[in-house]
DNA sequence: TATGTTATCGCAAACCTTTGCAACAACTGC
DNA sequence: GCAGTTGTTGCAAAGGTTTGCGATAACATA
């Protein structure tokens, strides 16, 4: 039994029922390279099954991501999915700058999980995650205005920055 | 000078321009308890000045946001807004279920930081950080549901659990 | 296999948020 | 204080995502 199919006996076997739209965008998301696109999917998902609609899309996915099945990551605001390959969990860190996404083992997150059940009774939801910040590459490029900033906020000498 | 006041020179020391439409964002969001949803925000600018439009607003809280004097919170797929009190910084677990918004120290923060940092040069925005789970109330619900989840993980009995 | 129940679909409209653009107004330098 | 520059606004429209609803189809039962 491959993975994807495991993936639909769990749906199925949590009453959901077995669409052949889910069925579908399974395929692409597990077919797809990385994390695909809403709107990459919903194209896949037409050219085999034109009646498809966006919003099924949308609530397909959804679903997936509750059950497990997918992961889900915000990009530049636009929401993509890959498959959630068991025993291989990972997160992401996305670029604010370059939107590049780089991927993240659980086990630097496990500890902060911990922490959060014993000191405040939070369960978090680190099965989805994704850090935003500025990469390796972009970080250069924002040391120049970093360096701008800090003399801006140095109030003897208020007025030599304009950065936008 | 207080701390509002300091923010606005603070925008114009970057070079940023004095509104009126930002000095009373700035005064909502600062007089509001705790975070304010921007329909909220909005519904009381417009009290003082009819003419501010839903789009500033949007604008005026990216830019606040952006140069570190309010914090972003997502609940429930809608932006909220607090002001940064300098030097008390704290972040969000936010409820999947009841969206209730818990605040959370910086320092359960830092050694994930350090560790990216130093182990994959990627600098994370954990200024504005926010982790969704469940909170202590919800979670006693929810684990009704997780053992008829497990149990209808368990492919022997394929057939005996409903949950929606 | 036929029947009833109800989860899911497609469609359209709503939602929250962002963006393009011309008019305006905050700041600069004279 | 006045004029020029350009960041900012209001408006309208688009963007991505969610939701309401009647019709449909998947599953359970017999």
């Amino acid at each position: 039994m491959t993975s994807q199919e495991q993936s639909l006996h769990y749906l199925q076997s949590l009453g959901y029922r077995l669409t052949p739209q889910r069925l579908l965008v399974l395929a692409i998301v597990a077919g797809g390279p990385g994390h695909l696109g809403v709107d990459e999917i919903h194209r896949q998902a037409r050219a085999a099954y034109p009646y498809l609609d966006l919003a099924t899309v949308y609530r397909t996915l959804r679903l997936f991501k509750q059950v497990g099945v997918v992961t889900e990551v915000d990009i530049d605001n636009r929401l993509h999915y890959e498959l959630t390959a068991p025993g291989e969990k990972h997160h992401h860190m996305v670029c604010r700058d370059c939107h590049r996404a780089i991927n993240l083992s659980p086990h630097y997150l496990e500890e902060f999980r911990d922490t959060l059940i014993r000191e405040f009774d939070f369960a978090p939801d680190l099965e989805h995650f994704t850090v935003s910040g500025l990469c390796r590459y972009c970080r250069e490029t924002a040391a120049a205005n970093a360096a701008n900033i800090a003399a801006a906020a140095d109030l003897d000498d208020i007025n030599d920055a304009e950065i936008h």
